[in-house]
DNA sequence: GTCTATACTTCGATAGAC
DNA sequence: GTCTATCGAAGTATAGAC
């Protein structure tokens, strides 16, 4: 419950918001009971992380049996939530070493993962594999979606229609080979 | 002088550190000086971002005249240190309303006079621009070297090799139709 | 412009009673 | 497990002397 609490504070408002204090607050608890159930704040930002990055994983495993797998695949990381809170622990790991060694090592975790879905999903569409590896759709995706993602939240949106006509195209294509 | 200051505490240390002590101590003044120059950290950090802005903008005009246009571009928005400054100024627009309303004029800003730069590089490299947009190669470009960079500052770096083989040969032949 | 002094808030974290 | 009490540090910001 208190990380659930902790999340949405941290899309909210910013991982500066998340104080031992206001994260009480919202949960209706005394401050002093946080550091009860995580001793420091650290350790609380890693609870939440590992807890994100579990569901992540689980949820990208579940794109492969859907009926349009890449597109699946896309809105999963297409998530505006999931990719606000990206935004955050990024930043939060430019001055957190324990979240940074997280980041990076969950980071190749969920690529690599990604990478064996996309060598199934491509491999099945009849897309030529060989002007599009699965290592290159997989970064390229990631990509776009989240910088995407990011800058609609922002407001900024020049140019997102056409760039996303074409990559609909794109995962149109694959998903209909697929079947 | 203090501008430089904060962007490199921001930069090495995240937005949440960059206080009127920690800021005054770097810069080897007074906490209450920084209140002097700007009123609130708002005010800074608005200050910073616009600079930042002004400077971007003037050296995305100067690839034009570069030898590899696109090289020169790619490299300017792959640099480390801007993205990291981006990325922290994101973080901190999820909760200071005025940062961004900045940062979605400037992104937009920024991207149609990127694509007026890519239109003549393009135009003048003989690639299809009915496959490649140069409003789709700008949300590409800058979708990539942003996510690379940042996945490298944090020491995820899977599959980078095999994305920047192609990136690379995208953009030497750009280039080399340029010349 | 730079200083001292200072007000007020919020922070992380611990001790100890129940 | 939850509470009260409390510490010391750090934050933003203002007033006023020089």
């Amino acid at each position: 419950m208190l990380l659930d609490a902790a999340g949405e504070l941290m899309r909210e408002s910013g991982y500066a918001s998340v104080t031992s204090r206001r994260l009480a607050a919202k949960a209706g608890l005394k401050p002093q009971l946080i550091h009860y159930y995580f001793r420091t704040m650290d350790d609380l930002f890693l609870a939440l992380f590992r807890r994100v990055e579990d569901d992540l994983v689980r949820r990208q495993n579940a794109v492969v049996g859907a009926e349009k797998p890449l597109r699946a695949l896309w809105d999963l990381i297409s998530d505006r939530q999931d990719v606000a809170l990206a935004y955050e622990f990024v930043a939060l790991a430019n001055h957190r070493a324990a979240i940074r060694e997280e980041i990076a090592r969950f980071g190749d975790k969920f690529r690599k993962a990604q990478i064996k879905i996309l060598d199934q999903i491509l491999a099945k569409s009849g897309v030529d594999t060989r002007v599009w590896p699965p290592t290159f759709v997989s970064v390229l995706i990631n990509s776009l979606a989240r910088s995407l993602a990011v800058q609609d939240a922002l407001g900024a949106k020049l140019g997102h229609p056409e760039a996303l006509a074409i990559i609909n195209r794109f995962i149109d294509q694959v998903d209909k080979g697929s079947n």
